[in-house]
RNA sequence: GCGCCCGUAGCUCAAUCCGGAUAGAGCAUCGGCCUUCUAAGCCGACGGUUGCUGGUUCGAUUCCAGUCGGGCGCGCCA
């Protein structure tokens, strides 16, 4: 809708240069919704912008520009207000074509091609397997996993990966921690490990290892990905991920063989790990192992292509890298002095795996307390000399959530004692409310989670509200298969100018924004802006749907408005979609 | 001390592709609407010096500088 205004001022812009009346080229213009009815449906800014350039008044420009203005069914008037906006007020004709657009292309709607088959990277989660997922990973997953669907949307061929620091001393305090519980030594005791994990689930992994237990989790290599990633190279974009196929460990039951309880344990908080995703309803293409970059040599081959490139040197017994170079803010250590690597070598190894595979866009989602590693990781690509792009990749940072219920802060869980988890959330909120409000706020301010808000089932809870409007659509379907009534789409089309008043146009010009919102929501990184909308979609439905009867005995009439509900049904379930959130028929 | 994020109605938050016109919703408070497709809904009222001070310009919640307040990060930890 806004790219025919787009192209109705390019044209005139065209004509009048050609003409010599117009003698500058034509500037960045923005076409933009209005705030007020008063100022028509879409308003514009070029002879704002062209005044300054032409010295002329922006007003006397704007009346040029509209004089040259073609004609268009879309456009019922235009008119110059303010310092020298130009308002569009369009047609109903317009709407009601975007109506029949809307039932034309049903699931599809809102749906677009700008990515055009490239493909993006979108990795997020990427917790160390040393225990349960919290609060935070769901925020991660929710932002993660929407994004992801939103470039699915949007025409990109989306790879989610998961990331898993399964190398460090993290790794080696899991399997100590599991260890000692096997001994049956408890948290409190002087012998337990300095920085042991001492929540409940260590207990029972102890446990399952010693009954010799066999768990399946993930992918085990990185052979997977270097697999995938020669498909990658080759053909640019695969047509699906291959299937990613389980491990399985069995528990060795010997209390002191520490190798074989560190597998366990990784395998056995990577399932489930696994399984709360999968119970959020997200799910990776790709698990990357940090282990792998070791094995394989990766880290090896940045660290030398860096020291090749001329952009590290040696002191003090380590390796660093040149990275004030690249606009951090010190040089970082890349080999320490006792000839290990610090962990941001294997995230650069990473990354540029990311790269070498094809993502023209790379997406990483990461809790703000992380922020500083993004400096460093960016430093490190570029000192590898390869053309990767300075602002690549893209980063995502969510700020900390911290739930309240009655009022209160909640921080234990029994699970895993000192947080809580993505499943406590669960099991609190239920899947649809813990993903819309996760989603709801901008990435980067501070979320309080109101678990009695999320389960409430009333106008408060904006998840419902949303869901409710949708459940009444169904309810019409409903009732008119009772009630044996016929939708005649083809009699509704040639009717929707049947449609008056202030609400059904409202729900109209609505519906409208879906692709917009959708496109700015991909394009920003900003999920949050689809969900306010839906909200705001709900609001204009409910508002209509209580003013006036659908099914009414005036066949064209009740066609037109029947058409409308069908066409506010695609949009929330479209919508609803790309956040993970159901659509219920009945509530 | 340095760096990043945030500060908008009593509360929770928006403000659309980095500048637009009278800053919007919901909740809370007060007052209305169900013999009609789900009242999990709708209508109305009340509520603001966009933390503060300057600057940039036709125009600033938005950009810049400073300042105050909250969060996070500044390791040869991950």
């Amino acid at each position: 809708m806004k790219d025919a205004l787009h192209d109705l001022l390019l044209h005139a812009l065209d004509s009048l240069r050609r003409d010599g009346v117009l003698d500058a080229p034509a500037p960045d213009f923005v076409i933009e919704r209005t705030r007020s009815r008063e100022h028509g449906d879409f308003a514009c800014n070029v002879a704002l912008l062209l005044a300054k350039p032409l010295g002329r008044n922006p007003r006397e420009v704007a009346e040029t520009l509209v004089a040259a203005l073609p004609k268009s069914h879309r456009v019922e008037r235009v008119e110059i207000a303010g310092p020298g906006f130009i308002n569009f007020f369009l047609s109903d004709a317009a709407w009601h074509e975007e109506i029949r657009r809307v039932l034309h292309e049903g699931t599809q709607y809102g749906h677009s091609r700008s990515g055009a088959g490239r493909a993006v990277g979108i990795e997020f989660v990427s917790a160390n397997p040393t225990g349960p997922l919290h609060v935070g990973h769901a925020r991660a997953a929710a932002i993660g996993d929407t994004l992801a669907r939103l470039h699915s949307a949007t025409g990109w061929k989306v790879y989610r990966e998961f990331y898993y620091n399964d190398a460090g001393a993290q790794i080696q305090n899991l399997a100590l921690s599991v260890q000692a519980r096997i001994k049956g030594i408890e948290p409190d005791d002087p012998r337990w490990p300095a920085d042991g994990y001492r929540g409940d689930y260590i207990r029972d992994l102890a446990r399952d290892y010693q009954s010799g237990a066999t768990v399946e989790a993930g992918h085990p290599t990185g052979d997977y990905n270097r697999e995938y990633s020669r498909e990658l190279a080759k053909v640019d974009v695969p047509e699906a991920a291959p299937e990613v196929t389980g491990y399985r460990v069995t528990a060795g039951q010997d209390p002191d063989d520490l190798d074989a309880i560190r597998d366990f344990a990784v395998a056995w908080l990577r399932r489930e790990q696994d399984e709360d995703l999968r119970a959020f309803g997200v799910r990776f293409d790709v698990y990357f192992l940090e282990s792998s970059l070791y094995t394989e040599g990766e880290v090896l081959r940045v660290i030398e292509r860096i020291a090749q490139q001329g952009h590290s040197y040696e002191a003090d017994g380590a390796l660093w890298l040149r990275a004030t170079d690249f606009g951090d803010d010190k040089d970082r250590v890349m080999r320490k002095s006792d000839g290990t690597y610090t962990y941001f070598v294997p995230d650069v190894a990473y990354h540029l795996s990311k790269w070498e595979r094809g993502y023209k866009r790379a997406i990483t989602e990461l809790g703000a307390d992380h922020h500083g590693s993004l400096a460093r990781v960016r430093a490190g690509l570029q000192a590898l000399d390869i053309g990767i792009p300075k602002d690549w990749p893209e980063y995502v940072l969510h700020q900390m959530v911290t739930v309240v219920k009655g009022g209160e802060e909640v921080k234990i869980s029994k699970r895993a004692g000192s947080y809580v988890t993505l499943r406590d959330l669960i099991d609190m909120a239920g899947i649809d409310a813990a993903r819309y409000f996760l989603i709801a706020r901008k990435s980067d301010s501070q979320l309080v989670f109101d678990v009695d808000l999320a389960r409430a089932q009333s106008n408060d809870n904006p998840v419902y509200y949303i869901q409710y409007a949708h459940a009444r659509v169904c309810s019409v379907q409903r009732q008119m298969h009772d009630r044996s009534i016929l939708f005649e789409q083809h009699n509704a089309l040639k009717h929707l100018d049947r449609l008056r008043g202030e609400h059904a146009r409202a729900v109209m010009v609505e519906i409208s924004r879906f692709p917009e919102i959708v496109e700015a929501s991909t394009a920003n990184r900003e999920p949050h802006l689809l969900a306010q909308y839906l909200r705001e979609l709900a609001g204009a439905f409910h508002v209509w749907y209580n003013a006036e009867q659908f099914l009414v005995d005036d066949e064209d009439l009740r066609n037109a408005r029947v058409a409308l509900a069908f066409a506010t049904r695609y949009v929330l379930a479209n919508g609803l979609g790309m956040l993970g959130v159901s659509a219920p028929l009945s509530m």
